[in-house]
DNA sequence: GTCTATATGGCGATAGAC
DNA sequence: GTCTATCGCCATATAGAC
């Protein structure tokens, strides 16, 4: 890690004496990344092996882990890099209340796009579920962060009046989530019948007195 | 599985040459079962091994494959199993409508002291996820099943007018095993701060006009 | 940076003794 | 009914050549 860059030239070439070597090693080390996602997200962390990534790639098992030294550091560095990646797609866009709410919901719709991601987050959270897992204090941290904003959201949510009486802003978060997370099961094991957006959308206009379809409706 | 008897004399002795040796096998599946399951629950089918589970009954792997052909058939008897326990608790108490929804209350709360079977559920139906997984065709027609009667309840319960005005059955069984489902994972993670019991009342209470508190509250 | 080779060990399953 | 022994395979990780 010590003489790593610490991202590979995003923009382009930085111009000069580019160095290609660098390049090439961020190159791999993200192809990699890809290919562990998919094999984690299909088998979960236990089963899927780094074989299966290697071959993915091109490299042989031990051509892989020069990039990353062992199994559960690929691991670590495939959920950081996809925590980045959702927290920008999220949280970044400092949407609160009533647009939080929103942005779950296309969050949603955006999930119903790459199933891969589901499956992965949906196999590790219920893997990690056993305190000897390498990702339990991962997952630990990952709901109380999101339960956190979402109470934060429906906390506004019912400051504005917005909330159905008798809707506690916490119980309704674990509930969003929860509804979220189990939807993702149901989906998973048949996409074309179940219709995500739709019931977290039902889910939240039962709570709220809010409207929530989302921008382009299911047609 | 052609000489074996279906079922061990539960009720006793039969009176008689009893035929220990008979008696015995039955009492060895059982507890092989019983390990099966531990095991399974905590560390997923994939994960968890054969002698594992051998170990937990003082057998060798190979002396645990005489009573099980294989590893999938033993899960295939875990899963059998569990379900006609389940459906005793549930469906054979002919419970419909209002009845059928206090009943999933019930088993909610009693969800609460077998973190071992939750647990089962949760990383099972997340790894089946995957078409090649050998209880994937199981987890299928068991959501289905589930959801079947589940739509039927609220569908008798709308009948009788105790449905929110918006709410439809279908959505709200959907809703109601992916709340299940998904507070199942919150709650194995941090068992102490998840009250499973209480959010399926207050969901259950959201979408109807009728109370749901179970008969022991949370006091 | 990637390979081959290897160490080390777990897996499911089978054969056959007792 | 249970064991030992073994097969064949796959796993993660390391050593060292190129």
């Amino acid at each position: 890690m010590t003489d790593t860059p610490a991202a590979a030239p995003a923009g382009g070439p930085r111009r000069g004496r580019a160095r290609g070597s660098y390049a090439k090693t961020e190159a791999r080390r993200q192809e990699i990344l890809a290919a562990a996602f998919e094999v984690f997200s299909t088998s979960g962390y236990r089963a899927g092996s780094l074989k299966d990534v290697a071959d993915k790639v091109g490299l042989t098992q031990a051509g892989l882990l020069h990039h990353f030294p062992s199994k559960e550091a690929l691991l670590e560095a495939v959920l950081t890099l996809r925590d980045e990646e959702s927290m920008i797609r999220l949280s970044t866009a400092e949407a609160k209340g009533l647009d939080l709410l929103r942005g779950l919901v296309e969050l949603t719709c955006y999930n119903t796009t790459i199933p891969g991601l589901v499956s992965l987050y949906c196999v590790l959270s219920a893997e990690s579920t056993d305190p000897e897992h390498p990702a339990h204090a991962y997952f630990q941290r990952r709901y109380d962060w999101v339960r956190g904003t979402i109470v934060e959201a429906f906390t506004e949510v019912g400051r504005q009046g917005h909330l159905r009486t008798g809707v506690a802003p916490m119980a309704a978060a674990r509930q969003l989530i929860a509804l979220m997370d189990g939807l993702q099961v149901q989906w998973l094991l048949d996409n074309a019948s179940v219709d995500m957006p739709g019931e977290v959308v039902a889910f939240l206009e039962a709570i709220t007195t809010e409207k929530f379809q989302p921008a382009s409706g299911p047609a």
